[in-house]
DNA sequence: ATCTGTGAAGCACTTCACAGCG
DNA sequence: CGCTGTGAAGTGCTTCACAGAT
């Protein structure tokens, strides 16, 4: 069955939520508390997990800890993933200085740059190669993530040739519309477009708050 | 008439695939065109426009200078706004330091922390203000956006005074999903989460691959 | 009594397909 | 003839509402 991508991208946000009740000692939570937490209907998680599997029971609700095996299992975040960085400058920097993915089975294991400058420099046990060596190294130890930190010019390039060496997910900091082959995965990280779209609806409100005053 | 969220999603990715056609010297381009660019279907950009307006010429397409400035217009980019920035540790430092903001009309100008080692530090011409001030600064000098880089345990209390001083839209790094009241816009920018979503495909793909090589 | 799991209904977004204009 | 703008059809996700389990 085909699950909706939509449902895929939730089961993350669900995870995070039962980690932290985890922590605070909670043994079962019903599908109302952790939608009232995550602002989502109850019906809406129920059915989401229900794609998957039957991980309640009735008149109780989902044991915490077991509920969060399941989730990692389903998205197999009970491993280890492999990334390679490719540009790193400032934004590149601030990536590879990022210390939210270790905790979560991300490690960046590779870093490469265009700038002749840069290449050899150690940022945290890491040596930054240059670019043109890109696919040699990563045929020789592939990654699963490739993480895109190079001006947008380039990035379908890079993007290209990590697609070559086998990497099957982007993480994709520039600012284009990436083309890739069917099966592969892309996500955007765009604060930039995030706020563009925000602002359609603060110009909006200051009419609405306008209006509201009369 | 009430326009679909993902639609208002997708104008600011037009705009910029519009900035970079005109920067290209070119005057007028067809849905078909703009959308094998974008990945979006071009019968998705003609009814993405029609919400707002006719601006296209049958049996020519759209005059690019013409829709990037109507687009701009609508998401209230033809002027510029104000964010405050909560939060002043490696992630603030790297959010104050990017430099995709300010060409696209978005200038940090106010930083908070509640660290009082880094307040009265003075980075990119910004001096670092106690988070206690916080409301005090905003209420006489207003900004549009917030922009939340603290930890999650005290994200939620940060955004509540942001929305005290008036702030209606949220850029929020912080791992929690906020509870704010109807109207407020928030947007979160969770690399991990985008992460922990495409695992799910690569694990799959992995059976795949192996089916495929049987 | 409470809460899950789930068909069915409802709603929202996308795509089709074509009239109409340049 | 090419391409937009748009009702209508199609598709897919969300919510409802309730049988059934504890």
């Amino acid at each position: 069955m085909e699950i909706p991508s939509v449902v895929i991208d939730r089961l993350p946000v669900y995870a995070r939520a039962l980690s932290a009740l985890e922590r605070q000692g909670r043994e079962v939570v019903s599908s109302q508390e952790l939608g009232s937490r995550l602002r989502v209907t109850p019906a809406q998680i129920r059915k989401d997990l229900s794609y998957f599997g039957r991980f309640g029971k009735q008149g109780r609700g989902y044991n915490v800890r077991k509920l969060l095996d399941e989730l990692h299992r389903i998205l197999g975040l009970d491993r280890q993933w492999r990334m390679a960085l490719v540009g790193v400058g400032k934004l590149g920097r601030a990536i590879l200085g990022y210390e939210g993915f270790a905790p979560q089975g991300f490690r960046i294991v590779e870093a490469f740059d265009v700038n002749p400058s840069r290449v050899g420099e150690r940022i945290n046990n890491l040596t930054i190669k240059d670019v043109d060596e890109l696919e040699k190294a990563l045929l020789e130890n592939p990654v699963d993530v490739g993480v895109i930190a190079v001006p947008a010019e380039i990035a379908q390039d890079v993007i290209d040739a990590l697609i070559r060496c086998g990497v099957r997910a982007i993480l994709n900091y520039a600012p284009i519309a990436a083309h890739v082959p069917p099966g592969i995965q892309v996500k955007r990280i765009e604060p930039v477009l995030a706020l563009q779209s925000m602002t359609y609806y603060l110009k909006s409100a200051r009419h609405a708050a306008a209006r509201a005053r009369n």
